[in-house]
DNA sequence: CTCGCTCATAACCCCAGCTTATGCCCTCAT
DNA sequence: ATGAGGGCATAAGCTGGGGTTATGAGCGAG
């Protein structure tokens, strides 16, 4: 996160910090000090929607004084108006609007956040079950469970995230009936169809060198640098490899896309790794992406389900959900 | 598995539950109680970053045990295991991985909301004051900010948003330091950099005849069909009206970019929106873009200062930021 | 003028989440 | 082997934010 800076995990706690308070760094507080909680946003998106703190609070099964009580000090917290009461009703003030959008954005992460999460429990009366790799379970699915929900409100649907392996073993085993994978190649007994693609895209810290060429850099040059990089075996290494032929030097190896992207953003060096992941990095540019030249670096996002077993009913309707 | 269905309100005094429940289609019960809160999900991260519930906690400036209470009843919320415990440390569980990068989107949203929010206020002593129109302010600042964060801690950021008339003004009268614009054309006054581009595309819900055309969409088609839009004067329709000769007819007139996407997005009709707006939209497929033929829905995102006073300080990083 | 909608205030209650104080488990170094 | 130390869990007690009911006050419509 933010205080990103991060001295490294160095184990070791003490060592540097003049005496400062770990927390300076943070700002004052943690986030959740400064930021209002779920129910309160909620709340917000309520009265701009209905225009009532009445019924907003109705709508969320609260009393009205409760709301009104909720929004006060949710102003107060942060310190701006953010609805103009009256007799008549509530209107959202010009902050009010503003923080009311950045408010659905929270709103919205944690509507994926619960669809993924119930998706990953249950697993006995699922009507749905899905097997993905993990960077579509990571980026795009709990945006395809919001979705689905909103079709099919009462299909469970459970989740197993693993590599294209263990997504073809579930299929085959008849423990799942819709997978998804990246990659180039499909595993043998499945049929598949492509969804979308991804691509591979070099990224460094706003401040590194590679971040102001003008050129697009060379295979050669890529795989003569050392680079931050998943562990050997991972799907991105994977296509990174074949693609480069074999000889991606290793920076560090780091054993998630997370950390990866940590190093990046800390500036450790550049990095190679999926546009899904990166996608906010870059519009927010504390990344930037470095063109390439002469290597193709995409891959295919495929659905899969066993040969023959065309998906049907609530698989179906996720599969077409997803294709473009 | 017994409470499940969340009695929730019942509970003693039992206030007459007439038989409402709106909330039928968001799931049972509102989102906070089935998503954990700010503060477990940073406490989560901490965990995965350090490796211990303790070190975590030591971070977060709260004692062992209410971390590891904390995770626990998160744990129980969710349905899911989340960490590996042991006398070495804390480790995240396959699951538990999972859940913690869909749990930090919601902390870098979150991230973004106080962001914005704490630019807000401020207004008195702030060393960077930022004039921004709505697209800007809403979809591309909140970042800027975050990142303009970590480079700057301690510059205090006060944001005022409104239309481009707006800033300009501010600008003129010394009142903002920096502006963002998006539009056609450059307010007299100003000098201008251009940042970034926008397009306008036509979406539609998954559902509507338009998302399985094959063949792109032509300007007299667009012209002649009701569309949802936002209102006359908005910078959105002004770029439409222009683009199409003046002739946009609206199906709905509504006064805010995110009413007209729920609108859209419940399959009232297409309608023509930012693409910044409708990015997550897009990805999970609650919204498909529809191709257009001949017209050219394109604007430039600007950066705008006084004629002469190239930003400096604060405002000269904050530019160098966002430009590509 | 009175109803009906809005929001605000007051007094009270409850539980989530914090704290301190302890204990067990495991590993590592002496 | 043994003790020190890091890591986690449990127990008991406190506090405050958020909820509730009850009530009052502004404003528009009939």
């Amino acid at each position: 996160m933010s205080e990103g800076t991060g001295s490294g995990t160095g184990g070791g706690t003490g060592a540097a910090e003049g005496g400062h308070d770990t927390r300076a760094r943070h700002g004052a507080g943690s986030l959740a000090h400064r930021v209002p909680d779920l129910g309160a946003l909620e709340l917000l998106l309520a009265v701009a929607r209905l225009g009532s703190l009445g019924g907003a609070a109705r709508e969320l099964g609260i009393t009205q004084p409760a709301a009104s009580s909720r929004i006060r000090s949710m102003e107060r917290q942060l310190g701006v108006a953010l609805v103009d009461r009256s007799p008549r009703g509530s209107r959202l003030t010009d902050a009010g609007a503003l923080v009311t959008d950045w408010a659905r954005r929270i709103v919205e992460a944690a509507e994926a956040f619960d669809a993924g999460a119930q998706a990953l429990r249950d697993r006995r009366d699922s009507r749905l079950r899905v097997a993905a790799s993990m960077t579509i379970a990571e980026y795009l699915l709990p945006g395809w469970l919001v979705a689905l929900r909103t079709q099919l409100p009462d299909t469970a649907v459970s989740l197993l995230a693993g590599n294209s392996t263990a997504v073809a073993e579930r299929l085959l085993a008849d423990e799942a009936d819709l997978g998804f994978v990246e990659g180039v190649s499909v595993p043998t007994g499945l049929d598949s169809a492509v969804i979308g693609h991804d691509r591979l895209i070099v990224v460094t810290a706003p401040g590194h060198p590679w971040a102001r060429r003008r050129s697009p850099l060379k295979a050669a040059e890529l795989a003569s640098t050392p680079l931050i990089l998943r562990e050997k075996g991972s799907g991105t290494r994977q296509v990174l490899d074949a693609a480069l032929g074999g000889l991606a030097r290793p920076l560090i190896e780091l054993s998630s896309t997370t950390a990866v992207k940590a190093a990046a953003v800390g500036g450790a060096g550049p990095s190679v790794l999926s546009e899904l992941a990166v996608g906010e990095e870059l519009t927010t540019r504390r990344l930037v992406s470095v063109p390439v030249a002469d290597v193709v670096l995409a891959r295919d996002l495929r659905a899969v389900w066993p040969t023959g077993h065309r998906p049907t009913g609530p698989a179906r309707r996720l599969l077409s959900l997803t294709r473009s």
